[in-house]
DNA sequence: ATTTTTTGATACCGATTGGTACGAATAAAC
DNA sequence: GTTTATTCGTACCAATCGGTATCAAAAAAT
């Protein structure tokens, strides 16, 4: 029963201090459990930071996923995927996503493939969304749906970077996407 | 005369494999020197990666510095920059500096405030060439100077960060820098 | 009630981390 | 040529890493 509060506690951990500044001792001490526990329910270290960070998607990513998904007009999915990931509490110390990523090549592999599906799925559904303003005639400004979909993706996560740092991406963000509006806007 | 051939060897290993992926063991290894000799010319590790970076800064992003302080209309330099940041091969495996950035909390003192040094100097860097853009009158887009230098600033790092995971920057930074032309510009 | 199975944690494993004590070898001074 | 000073590297340190063998306690099954 103590597997909620393992992943609970290893989440917080990871994505606070950054999932390669975290020793799997360090989160058995913080959550209080014997290691053999933690390797009996997750097998390694890759089993647990893997469970994590699917725990993190249903938890975090999933809002994103649900506004993109969710009725709403192209411009206010846009606006709203910024606001979350701009000025959003839980981003306060920025995505464990993103900061798994930026540390991929030190993860486990099975961790480094969810990593990857994650990518991929979250492209997708930028994508979607793209298509559909263009169908509806919501966008449409000159830009490949494929460009524009990485586009967003890109400055997305450089939005949390940034969070991840410590940095304000809000005036960056409204100016990286001013490309999507026609206009230039000036910040908040 | 050993220490330009440590900082070489060294450079290239956190450059190539991440700073935090690379033991100070696995240097001296690779530098075919004793740790002794090492810690007797850098005095501990911090003190190693701050050398490290900073003939990273003299040799790689000098380039960067160059071509913003040196002569050329508004518009080269911002390509110019551009094309180093998202094509030069000497960008294959990303920017040092990123990549040092990434991993900030996990350095030394030192190394982190040369981090923060060299943000501020970039940083002012693009502040330069922005005001003089706007008082010569080649770059007005209705942004403030601050603003559009900290979003170049994370507009470059992002492609340099893309270019470090092994993905192709070139069309999303193109999509990025069109709001300092004015157009939307249709990729590479 | 006894046996079996599962859960739990202590205490260990070899490897590797950043960092250093100390003796051998070399260079400088006399 | 002998002595002094300095460079240099082997061999070590404690701490920590991911991972496990092993044994005690609790639960389930019989």
């Amino acid at each position: 029963m103590k597997r909620a509060d393992v992943l609970d506690v290893a989440m917080h951990a990871y994505w606070e201090e950054g999932p390669d500044a975290v020793s799997l001792n360090a989160i058995c001490q913080k959550a209080e459990v014997s290691k053999p526990s933690v390797y009996r329910e997750f097998g390694n270290e890759d089993g647990l930071t893997c469970a994590v960070l699917e725990t993190y998607t249903e938890v975090v990513l999933a809002k994103m996923q649900a506004v993109l998904d969710g009725p709403g007009s192209f411009a206010w999915k846009i606006d709203e995927v910024a606001r979350l990931a701009a000025e959003d509490a839980l981003h306060t110390h920025g995505c464990l996503w993103v900061k798994m990523r930026a540390v991929k090549p030190q993860l486990g592999e099975r961790t480094q493939g969810l990593v990857d599906l994650i990518q991929e799925a979250t492209l997708a559904a930028f994508t979607r969304v793209l298509t559909e303003a263009q169908a509806s005639g919501e966008w449409q400004g000159g830009i490949a749906v494929p460009l524009a979909a990485q586009y967003l993706h890109a400055q997305i996560g450089l939005a949390l970077d940034m969070r991840g740092r410590g940095e304000d991406p809000r005036d960056v963000l409204a100016m990286a996407l001013s490309v999507f509006r026609g206009n230039t806007a000036s910040g908040r």
